[in-house]
DNA sequence: TGAATAGTGTCTCTCAGACATTATGCA
DNA sequence: TGCATAATGTCTGAGAGACACTATTCA
């Protein structure tokens, strides 16, 4: 980074340019910087991700990740993404503080808007589960997506087509006819790979996902996901739905009691609404631990990938 | 990222300068965007960084990564730290192809540069020992330092003050005189701390060194500091240095055959050259796991950091 | 001959996973 | 009464670490 590495190299053309860009950036071709968010969460035993609908080209109709652009010279790239995630959500201050937000890594393909060259700083975050209300204050296009309803990868709008990029970016549109309309609202996407995220936001929620299942692997983050205080089933709902496997209820009971730092019990046991039976569950609370130790492996890692 | 998400949302005024910004972004402040490439290498057991030395402000005087701008609309953030690697170092393609390079994170404060905001994504990058020639084509002012002689922090010149950025990094300090002049050449820093990085770039080496540590745990990309065959002593003398700590010759050996697809076995064994005894060692060449199941723990990590 | 190293064998302790068992509450 | 769940106990195998031992080479 930072302009004029070394002046004095061989090169002195090309440092000399890129010194002088360092001053005077506005003569050279520019580059969008933008933060997306992968908002993870878990409703009804599914893993969901905050997704927005598009209105525009380009990909008008597809699902976004909330985001935006970085304000120059006024907030850091985390500050941005805090801001992205508290005005995408519409939480209140004390429920963000529980959500973690974490940078994920930088995507930067020339052709990954087909508008101009946009840089994009993604971050994944872990909120715990909202009280049945749309997320953010305007519901308006904002959803809970299941990712499994999200598609793989995009089947269309491949970037770097000109037709696409010559079309205004949202040319008015948002909810022109009848799709997504501002009033009559269609149904959310419910069949598995039904939504179409654009650009390349598939990619970037693949890597979340991965992210996130190899986090609490060896963080207690997986608390973030529930609320303050939760059972120890209720903790091994969160790892079964994030690595998709099932665990064994008393083994898991016990490796979370053992290590240190992960859990602590409040004295209270579980209300238990809803139940199907069984003795009342004892309620705990995330611990101090910022590592597991030693940590939670997720099954079948076995033959590792070669 | 991506103009105007949905601009039927509350704050219609900002989300709509965020779509005139997708459009003419020259109409507003713009953020330059850099990569910068923390390269490790081990020579004569020590881990080295390369390093430029700045001539001129901020930081003259000072290190700083290799790195550079991301040239606009025509490469990706994998190959604009590619070419800065490339660049930097000099190697020939062969060698350069054994060369890890993975995205460490990036880098916004908005005061990082007092220039400019400048938002750098950093890259790691893991080679193997040079033959003892200077590092990049033109040797002057580009060095390998011992990362223990990289200042931790910077003692001086906190970002942001325009006032702090003027006032020399190493004033006088240490051999002075020729200081940073392009013609007569100053001994190399080599006193714990004497080397002084410029910008926030002491914070992204520190990340840099953290994540080899985590890397190798579970990764075999130890071996990429190695050339392409090598013994088991050398295999354990990179985790030794990258760890900081000794480790059980015979339990690493015999951890190392064990697990599958770390190593495979060259037919040979090592030629020797100074060495103090002992029969010939074996030689290996990397296998083909990406993943090591099960991983190699660091030592000491008790407790955890909680 | 002594010292340092390569490579293997043995033992113990920890831990993950399979399974069993008891207690508790709902239908 | 039957069933699902919470929580704990027991056993086994894998693996990490400590230690011992043999073989090989150089000074």
């Amino acid at each position: 980074m930072d302009a004029a590495r070394h002046d004095h190299s061989g090169e002195r053309g090309r440092r000399e340019r890129d010194f002088l860009a360092g001053y005077d950036p506005r003569a050279f071709d520019p580059i969008a910087v933008t933060v997306d968010v992968v908002v993870l969460t878990l409703r009804q035993g599914r893993l969901h991700v905050l997704a927005i609908e598009r209105g525009g080209q380009p990909f008008a109709g597809a699902w976004a990740l909330p985001g935006g652009f970085v304000r120059a010279g006024k907030e850091s790239l985390d500050a941005a993404a805090a801001r992205e995630l508290a005005e995408e959500t519409g939480l209140d201050a004390t429920t963000l503080g529980r959500v973690h937000l974490e940078q994920l890594g930088s995507y930067g393909h020339p052709d990954r808007d087909p508008r101009m060259h946009v840089v994009s700083i993604a971050y994944v975050a872990f909120a715990p589960g909202l009280p049945d209300a749309q997320a953010g204050g305007d519901a308006a296009g904002v959803a809970w997506l299941p990712v499994e309803v999200v598609a793989p990868v995009n089947p269309v709008l491949p970037p770097g087509q000109p037709e696409a990029a010559a079309g205004r970016p949202h040319e008015r549109g948002r909810r022109t006819g009848t799709h997504g309309g501002g009033t009559g609202r269609r149904p959310l996407p419910s069949e598995p790979g039904e939504a179409v995220l654009a650009f390349d936001h598939a990619h970037i929620l693949a890597d979340a996902l991965e992210r996130a299942r190899g986090k609490i692997e060896y963080t207690p983050l997986a608390t973030a996901f529930l609320a303050e205080t939760f059972t120890i089933s209720e903790l091994r709902a969160v790892y079964e739905t994030v690595w998709g496997a099932p665990l064994h209820a008393g083994n898991f009971h016990r490796k979370v009691l053992s290590v240190p730092g992960f859990v602590e019990s409040t004295g209270q046991t579980d209300t238990r609404p809803g139940s199907r039976g069984g003795p009342r569950a004892r309620l705990y609370r995330a611990g101090d631990a910022k590592l597991l130790h030693p940590a939670l492996l997720r099954p079948d890692r076995e033959a590792g990938i070669r």
